[in-house]
RNA sequence: GGAGAGGUGUCCGAGUGGCCUAAGGAGCACGAUUGGAAAUCGUGUGUGCCGUUAAAAAGCGGCACCAAGGGUUCAAAUCCCUUCCUCUCCGCCA
């Protein structure tokens, strides 16, 4: 949602920041909005007089002929532009502050519950009672959660020798599949980016509080990939047939879950550093609905060679994301848990993301337009990790090892 | 971290206070010429905001934009300050 969509269609602004419970007043911005337009009319007006004045006295001084009386109206013009300028730019402070808690739109066939629009595969059965993932880790020295904490607290992980073997081979799994296959182009990014960057994706400024912030320099650490791959072409301007772009890149994320005492406090469920693959699609607004299509096809096919089954969600206005327009989440089943794990977040911003960070494609007609920006998580890997080895367990303590990744563990089938 | 050189439109590139409304070139678009093309000639060529229109687009009018922000001045691409980025050299470092 921008400002013309809101001068435009005012209740149904009103509408979509009710459906996502967002509180934002509306009618306040409206106000501001027309006393800026009024005060940029003013100012334009004088600084026309002034421009005017201007000229007169340079070509007075050509003509070396007496300019005095003229300088003194003109410094008493300067004057009245500065002062209208120092309110105007205090209205549009007021304004840009609103601005910035305004969500995007939501797409029309956003639900107002949570739907489950797919499933794929099946729970897997026991003859023994399914551990979860902390006591295999543990058992099978892949994953420590003790020496995690005496590095950096509670809430973190370590993998250790096979177990950060598996997490690697993950990684590369995912990768491979969508450079070689989906044709996306490899990023390793910074994973320290700029407040500016935040801010174009949404992370800010509604997220401040779940990220951590560098004392002493200007940076964050990015909470996921998404951050630094829409920002690639921040201020930049495409031609209508390179779209669409499509990225991916493995990143640590960080994030401080500072909401979320008390839950998910077991294991590596919810951890203030994971392991992800993103997807970040840049295209035109036209493909884009086509496209996020695509990108959950893309991201359900490595749940299918994991042979992990999951179910597809299709998020309702509440739930999305502030950024998002349309979101999927596709969430894997945990046998030890025994509960589903979203593993992915596959969103279309729209042109939110766009119209913040300014990547525009100009069209054949020469016109410029806003792009569509998608992004997904392709996969996020502590969740994955989990998945594979609860549903992957053996009566004996071993974990099978998916087919698709024994390449990347030197054609190792097992972990016992 | 220290010293120096830079950052101008889609691109190259000129421009040290006022006819800058940014020279010149390339590119692109349209037109002329041609049987068709090349070459040549002509015309045009950015973005944002505000207004005008019932609305949208176009058009028209106004304002702004020469890395970003601030300052000096009646007047700033041009002078001063701060910041960012690029390049070269030195220092430090994996």
């Amino acid at each position: 949602m921008n400002l013309k969509f809101i001068r435009e269609h005012p209740d149904l602004a009103k509408k979509i920041l009710d459906r996502r419970k967002e509180n934002v007043s509306i009618d306040e911005i409206l106000m501001l909005d027309t006393k800026r337009r009024q005060i940029i009319q003013m100012r334009d007006q004088v600084r026309m007089q002034h421009k005017q004045l201007t000229e007169k006295i340079a070509i007075l001084k050509r003509e070396s002929k007496d300019e005095s009386e003229l300088l003194q109206q003109a410094k008493q013009l300067g004057q009245r532009v500065k002062e209208i300028e120092n309110e105007l730019a205090q209205i549009e402070r007021q304004l840009a502050e609103k601005l910035k808690f305004l969500p995007n739109v939501i797409h029309e066939s956003v639900p107002d519950n949570d739907t489950v629009v797919a499933c794929w595969g099946e729970k897997p059965q026991f003859d023994f009672t399914p551990l979860a993932h902390w006591d295999i880790g543990e058992a099978l020295q892949i994953l420590d959660f003790k020496t995690a904490a005496k590095l950096a607290g509670s809430r973190f992980v370590m993998f250790k020798g096979l177990g950060a073997q598996l997490e690697r081979a993950l990684i590369n799994f995912c990768l491979d599949i969508h450079t070689k296959k989906h044709h996306y182009v490899e990023i390793s990014p910074p994973s320290l980016n700029l407040e500016e960057c935040f801010y174009n994706t949404g992370a800010l400024p509604k997220q401040a509080d779940e990220m951590y912030k560098c004392a002493q320099d200007p940076f964050y650490l990015i909470p996921t990939a998404e951050v630094p791959l829409v920002n690639l072409h921040q201020n930049e301007q495409f031609y209508e047939d390179e779209l669409p772009k499509y990225y991916t890149a493995y990143t640590p994320c960080f994030r401080r879950e500072a909401g979320s005492y008390g839950k998910d406090v077991r294991g590596m469920i919810r951890i203030h550093q994971f392991d992800k693959v993103e997807l970040v699609k840049f295209t035109k607004p036209e493909d884009s609905y086509d496209e996020l299509e695509k990108m959950r096809a893309d991201v359900e096919e490595l749940m299918q060679l994991l042979k992990l089954p999951y179910q597809v969600k299709l998020l309702s206005a509440s739930e999305m994301a502030f950024q998002s327009a349309k979101t999927y989440d596709i969430e894997a089943w945990a046998a030890g848990v025994g509960t589903w794990l979203e593993v992915s977040s596959i969103s279309n911003c729209e042109d939110f993301q766009a119209r913040r960070a300014n990547i525009r494609v100009r069209r054949k007609d020469n016109s410029l337009q806003y792009v569509h920006i998608l992004n997904g998580s392709g996969l996020a890997f502590p969740r994955i990790f989990i998945a594979i080895v609860e549903n992957y367990q053996q009566k004996d303590g071993s974990i099978i090892i998916p087919e698709v990744l024994r390449p990347y563990m030197g054609g190792l089938e097992k972990i016992s």
